[in-house]
DNA sequence: GTCTATAGAGCGATAGAC
DNA sequence: GTCTATCGCTCTATAGAC
């Protein structure tokens, strides 16, 4: 019945019980939501699957939305940092186009939990929270968008609009994680590529797959 | 209190009052279901919709989850007349494309709500309702693969994966539902523009925007 | 076919002992 | 910090009058 997960991401060691015990609702609630979603998932349901009573889950966040809302905040962090921190302003907008690209492909396949719940679980968010929350989301669509319009006006990339095309590319990538789940032989490198070249190309970008880096994921 | 909601969709005459309230719950939970998520809405709220008490729904359908499945399936089955029933065995996978591409996206814009609750209720589904709506997704997706995979063999497109490439294409597209409820100022024609070039110049096909057709949606 | 009324279950969150 | 116990609310679905 006590079911204390291991938690795979996280190594916990030196931390107090307080601490220790947050982590594991996280860690347990982020499989939950991802799997059954915000609505259908009970505090009952978090609590059991770490072992403890639902009573005490408040003892370490005041609400079921403050989980949501600590998850989401939590993954957009690590998320500007894998693609938008690659961004150079001095390199060309393909090189920036493709280092975006990687970056959130990486975070992709690395989160695909936290990914889904940013994309599925926009609507669960209420009050202070939402806000916080697309305030994040607008900046990192803006980065995108930036590169594209500087691509657009050198000539280099060949599309209709800016803002749609950002929009465009965030969708397909963000697709990712739902097929990841189901997908059987094509490893994370063979989705990357096949991501990649069509995230590029899809604005008339030139894309040659490298001939091989050994160490990619 | 009593809001006998306007279908602006399907025109209602010489029908008998069953199916006429049959149709009212349909058009007032697709638009709930879209707003609010189907775990979020309550058989009340769509009762309350169309002036009704909640025991009554239960007259023309079974249960909530009935709902549910009779939206997806007809969506799915329109869906299919857009995008499969113009492709063509004897035309090129470039010409095969736009017309999926054309017929699809189409459909995504006349039918916001309906794609939406597509993308985002998959996890609602239970049982054979489940059963069923996926078999059709599957055979929705195998066109689009075999287009890609034409072209492939042919040498006209350039990819990595045809049945990757298929699922990015897909998730790209269906990303229009999600931003076209909240864009202002582009059209549904520049939308699809767009959207038509970035799905073909995904596969590095070449694309030429029509140059005036006046009618276009 | 629609109504009123309600059964039966599950929910988020709190109180207070330890 | 965790437990037990429970409050107050909401939900889907059903029963039976009209």
């Amino acid at each position: 019945m006590a079911l204390l997960e291991r938690n795979e991401r996280t190594f916990i060691f030196a931390m107090t019980q307080e601490h220790r015990t947050k982590q594991f609702i996280r860690n347990a609630a982020r499989r939950l939501f991802a799997e059954k979603g915000y609505n259908a998932v009970a505090m009952r349901d978090i609590a059991q699957s770490i072992g403890k009573q639902p009573g005490g889950l408040y003892n370490h966040f005041a609400s079921k939305q403050a989980i949501l809302v600590d998850l989401m905040v939590e993954n957009l962090e690590r998320a500007h940092k894998a693609a938008i921190a690659p961004i150079d302003p001095d390199a060309t907008p393909l090189q920036n186009l493709e280092a975006f690209v990687r970056g959130h492909i990486h975070h992709n396949i690395e989160n695909p939990d936290d990914i889904f719940i940013a994309y599925m679980e926009l609507r669960s968010l209420e009050g202070d929270g939402a806000q916080a929350v697309m305030s994040k989301r607008d900046t990192y669509e803006s980065a995108l968008r930036s590169i594209l319009q500087a691509g657009h006006d050198s000539g280099a990339f060949l599309l209709t609009d800016p803002a749609i095309q950002a929009r465009a590319i965030l969708s397909m990538l963000g697709g990712i994680t739902v097929w990841y789940r189901q997908t059987g032989p094509q490893s994370p490198a063979d989705i990357t590529e096949c991501y990649v070249r069509a995230a590029l190309q899809s604005v008339g970008a030139p894309y040659s797959p490298p001939t091989k880096r050994p160490n990619d994921v």
